[in-house]
DNA sequence: AAACGGTTTGAACGACTGTTCAGTTGTGTT
DNA sequence: AACACAACTGAACAGTCGTTCAAACCGTTT
C-alpha cells in the first residue's frame, strides 16, 4: 500500500472529523485518536491543522463536484441530471457527519478570520453554482427565459443550503423534498414540462 | 446604575462576541477583556461559559422577534409589513457582528453536541418561522392560495437564510435583493399585487 | 472610627492546546 | 550481518483553556 493512498484515507477520516467538529472545536489529539497516528507522524506527512483542514476542505469540494458531475452525465437528459443532481445535494447518500455543507459550515465559522480556508469554502461554492448554471443553460437552450442560468443557479443554491438548515430545524426530509419541489417548479417551470424526468 | 442593567449591557457584548466567533472560538479570556470585568465577577454574576452563551442566544432571538414584530406593526398593511420584514432579517441595519443569524450559527456549530444551546437556537428558529407565517396568514386572508401559510413561511425562511450565506460567498447586496424579490414574486406573487406597498 | 455584607480582584489550579524533536523502530541494500 | 535512511514514537514544550477562591476593596450602618 503506497503511502499516497495511506495519506488519502487519512485525509478523508480528517475530512470526517473536521466536517462534524468544525476547526476550532476539533484538536490534533481528536485527530491523533481518529487517524491512530502520533502528532510526528501526522505533522511529517500531512502538515500542521491548518494544512490538514485545508486538504480535507479541498478533498471534500472535488468529492462534491465529481459526484455531481456523474449524476449529470449519469442522467438521459438535462432536466433530470439537474433534478437529481439537486436532490442529492439537499439529501446527500450514507451517513453524514454533519447536516451541513461542510463548506458552508466552514464559511460560517471562520468568517471573520479571512484566511485561506474561507477563500478556499468561498471558491468552493462558487464553483459548484457555475456547475449547477452550466446545467440549467443546457435545459435553457431549449426554452426561452428572462432570468439567465447562473441568476437561477444562485437562487437554487441559497434554496439548497436553507432548506438544509430548515432540516436541521426539525423539519422532515418529506416535507423538505416537497418544499423543494414547489420552489423548483416555481423557479423553473421548464424542469417539469414533461413526465417521469426524475428517478426521485 | 443597577446591577441588572450592568449585567443587560455585559450580555449584548457577550452576544456580540459570540456571534461573531462562535461557541468554541471564543474564550473565557476575550470575554473578560470585552468585558472588562475579572473572571470571578463574571462567573458571580452572570454563570459560566455555556450559561453566558445561552443568555446572549435568547437575548438575541428576543431582539430579533421583537424587531421584525415591531417592523410588522408599524406598517400600514400585512403584505408591507411583511415584504419590510423579510428584508430586515436578510439586511440588518447597522454593523454586524456576522453575516449569519446567530442561531443559523449556533446550529451549524454545535449541531452535534446537542446541547441546551442546540434546542434554544431550534426553537427560537421555529419561532421566527410560526412568526412569518402569521403575518402571511394575514394576507391570504384576503386571497385564496393552495399552499399554507406555515408552509409558505418554512420555504421564505429557508430562502432568507441560503441568501445570507450566498452573500457570504461574495454576491452583493444588489444583486442578493434583485434574487429575493424575484423569489417573493413567484412564491407569493399576492405581495406584489399592489404598487408601492414597500419602503424599500 | 469600627464593624458589616456584598463586590471585585487576580493569582493559581489542573487540564488541554498546537507543535517539536531526540530517540527508536522498520525496511531495503550491500 | 552490517549498514543507511526513512518512518514512526511519545515525552515534553510553552502557552492557553475554563474555573475557583482567599484576599482586598467598597459603600453603608453602628
Amino acid at each position: 500500500m503506497g503511502n499516497e493512498v495511506k495519506s488519502d484515507q487519512a485525509i478523508t477520516k480528517a475530512m470526517q472529523l473536521f466536517w462534524q467538529k468544525g476547526y476550532a472545536g476539533t484538536s490534533m489529539r481528536d485527530l491523533q485518536a481518529v487517524l491512530d497516528m502520533r502528532p510526528g507522524s501526522i505533522y511529517a506527512s500531512l502538515g500542521d491543522k491548518d494544512a490538514i483542514f485545508l486538504r480535507a476542505l479541498l478533498r471534500y469540494r472535488e468529492d462534491n463536484k465529481q459526484r455531481l458531475l456523474s449524476i449529470f452525465a449519469q442522467a438521459d437528459n438535462a432536466k433530470t441530471g439537474l433534478l437529481n443532481g439537486i436532490h442529492y445535494l439537499v439529501f446527500p447518500e450514507g451517513d453524514i457527519p454533519s447536516q451541513h455543507c461542510f463548506m458552508v459550515k466552514t464559511l460560517s465559522e471562520l468568517e471573520t478570520h479571512s484566511s485561506t480556508l474561507v477563500e478556499a469554502a468561498q471558491s468552493g461554492l462558487a464553483d459548484m453554482r457555475s456547475i449547477l448554471a452550466g446545467q440549467i443553460a443546457m435545459i435553457l437552450g431549449y426554452d426561452k427565459s428572462v432570468v439567465r442560468p447562473h441568476e437561477l443557479a444562485g437562487m437554487i443554491q441559497a434554496q439548497i443550503i436553507g432548506l438544509k438548515t430548515v432540516i436541521a430545524i426539525g423539519r422532515s426530509a418529506k416535507e423538505a423534498e416537497q418544499d423543494l419541489r414547489f420552489m423548483l417548479a416555481t423557479i423553473l417551470p421548464q424542469l417539469f414540462d414533461d413526465q417521469n424526468n426524475t428517478t426521485h
